[in-house]
DNA sequence: TACCGG
DNA sequence: CCCGGT
């Protein structure tokens, strides 16, 4: 049930926004009433951060799952991209800049997930893809993945959304393309294609 | 579902 | 008036 709603919660925030929903479309949606909801939830502040924290926490644990085997790159690789595409093509800049103004508990734990999880992980990838040859021996895996980071961040800036002329899934693909095209060796482009073509 | 209060 | 909360 809770999970239910979290999932309603988080489908609904992320497409329409986080102030145009109300805790009673969320009940209406989920098929609870709204006491159900506030049983298992104290107040919307909550609700909107444990919906968002659930996705956080189920990428983290993908992720660090992936890592764990020997290799793992190219896996990484192509949940990353599939994560954007799934996870940010219906996600509404609006929804973004409102969890940031009013929300602020759900917005720290953003910020803690992205100085903590993201910069971490990234350093990790661009490691290990090195050693095995995905990634130029040359490249500064610091300097890159704090870079990569930054990158992410730009695009997830609803300042940078003033026109309504790209999505934010498109440039988040563009750049991460970008960026890996500007790292791998010939094995780990054909490698990263090959993956994306099997994961369709 | 009705209702209160911010 | 609307919506979070009871």
């Amino acid at each position: 049930m809770r999970k239910k709603i979290l999932e309603v919660a988080v489908e609904q925030f992320s497409r329409y926004g986080v102030r145009t929903i109300t805790m009673e479309d969320i009940a209406r949606l989920s098929g609870v009433s709204k006491k159900t909801i506030y049983q298992e939830f104290k107040d919307k502040k909550e609700l909107v951060k444990e919906a968002f924290g659930m996705l956080l926490k189920e990428d983290q644990e993908k992720l660090d799952a992936i890592m764990r085997d020997e290799d793992g790159v190219i896996e990484h690789l192509v949940y990353t991209s599939r994560m954007i595409r799934e996870r940010i093509a219906n996600l509404n800049p609006m929804a973004v800049l409102e969890v940031q103004r009013y929300f602020p508990e759900a917005w720290k734990m953003f910020e803690c997930f992205r100085d903590n999880v993201i910069v971490t992980d990234i350093v990790k990838v661009l490691e290990r893809g090195k050693k095995l040859g995905y990634f130029r021996n040359e490249i500064n895996t610091r300097i890159l993945a704090r870079m990569r980071v930054n990158q992410i961040n730009a695009a997830f800036d609803p300042s940078n959304y003033s026109g309504e002329d790209v999505k934010m899934v498109d440039i988040q693909m563009e750049l991460m393309d970008h960026f890996l095209h500007g790292i791998f060796t010939e094995k780990g482009r054909q490698a990263y294609l090959e993956g994306v073509e099997l994961n369709h």
